[in-house]
DNA sequence: GATGGGTAAACTGTAGACAATAACCAATCC
DNA sequence: GGATTGGTTATTGTCTACAGTTTACCCATC
């Protein structure tokens, strides 16, 4: 053990790369959330291999991961492709995050403490902030920031986890939409946060279900691009 | 394309050994949940590949698979380890398996038909045999098939993979359990037939939650082995 | 002109080899 | 005597090479 520790910001904390294959799964959810790779899409390992400035063997890993958590579909002998979302697919997956947000929000409701609706509220505030001043790309985070608070608050690593991935793809399959309608998304985490201050775990139900269900409205009245 | 298609059985429907993670994976898997490899063990890829009579590969992209969905644990630089499940991690996952049986209960008594509360019906039956004539391994398989069947009458392909993934997990926690209530557990599932025969929604996610509550119940209640 | 076969290219699936990293153990120094 | 340092071994992380499949294209044939 060191004499006396050492003083705590000394240690620029050197960043370590960490392994290949997790550097190369995020590079790629990163380019196909953002559509550079597009749906349908055939991703050919040696390709990307060059690209990225690595071998087969990390991208295939990677390539592994996405396909389990739904990103690629990876046929036999074929190859890699960009999953293709169907209106069916997007449905269902909508259903399932309503499901788990709602949940989450229950959970919050009745557990929560004064610390974590603070912190609820202060990202509130940022993400309104944000679309009044037109910031898209800051409104949609301070969004995920307070999905994600609110599964913390839940206290359930499980349903984090799962509702963390289906928010992700809910994310991708939804962009178009999420531009249209910022403003009201914020109007309506109010009302869930004066549901989790007052414990009601009924209203915060409903209002997060409420929540979801508008935005599949949105998604299926919106025009082809 | 064939002239006239082809009469349904005439292909016999060459089997293709498929990829051999896939194979490695399922092996894998099997030696995980029956317990051949125990939790926090030490899994060696050089001696899995020698062991299956594979390189190391394979084994690879089968752990990494593994690790996504939670059955072992891949420490960097060291290796996976066959996963650890806590009491509390079971009882989240608990949480969240209800939840999405539960949904599918409620999609299920919305939406089926007669030939699918027949298939249930029969499923049922099925179960009711096995654990009269004590085969405990035949009433568990009836029962995952049981549960399956609700799931492909909810008809929403997402939830049914997400609650496939949390319910092979909840089986492992609680396999020591599922042996002492195998009795109960199939009269609430004609209580669930019932619920869902009568498209009464509410009352089928409400026999749903029951059900799983009580294995919960039945998890806590027990003895340490 | 359409169809069938055959060939070639590209890509994936698998295997084996090398480099890097982390745990383990013994020897050494305070 | 205890801690630290250096070496050693086992295991993972990555790369390269090869074999097996699939796909596409071209040419010959009907």
């Amino acid at each position: 053990m060191l004499s006396r520790g050492l003083p705590h910001g000394a240690v620029p904390k050197l960043e370590r790369p960490g392994p290949l294959r997790e550097r190369v799964y995020e590079a790629l959810l990163e380019l196909i959330t953002t559509r550079a790779l597009r749906p349908g899409q055939h991703l050919v390992e040696s390709e990307l291999a060059g690209q990225l400035g690595v071998s087969r063997q990390p991208v295939r890993e990677a390539l592994q991961r996405l396909n389990t958590e739904g990103w690629v579909d990876l046929r036999p002998a074929q190859g890699a492709f960009v999953h293709e979302p169907t209106e069916e697919e997007a449905d269902q997956l909508l259903t399932v995050r309503t499901l788990l947000e709602a949940e989450a929000a229950r959970l919050a409701a009745a557990g929560t403490d004064a610390a974590g609706i603070a912190a609820l509220e202060e990202l509130c505030a940022k993400g309104e902030r944000a679309v009044l001043d037109d910031d898209v790309d800051g409104a949609v985070a301070a969004n995920a920031e307070f999905h994600a608070k609110i599964m913390e608050l839940a206290g359930n690593a499980v349903l984090s986890e799962l509702a963390a991935q289906v928010g992700r793809r809910v994310r991708w399959y939804y962009t178009p939409v999420a531009r249209q309608r910022g403003k009201q998304s914020w109007i309506e985490h109010r009302e869930l946060i004066a549901a989790i201050t007052a414990g009601d775990e009924h209203g915060a139900t409903a209002v997060m279900r409420a929540h979801t269900e508008h935005t599949r409205r949105t998604y299926h009245d919106r025009e082809r691009s």
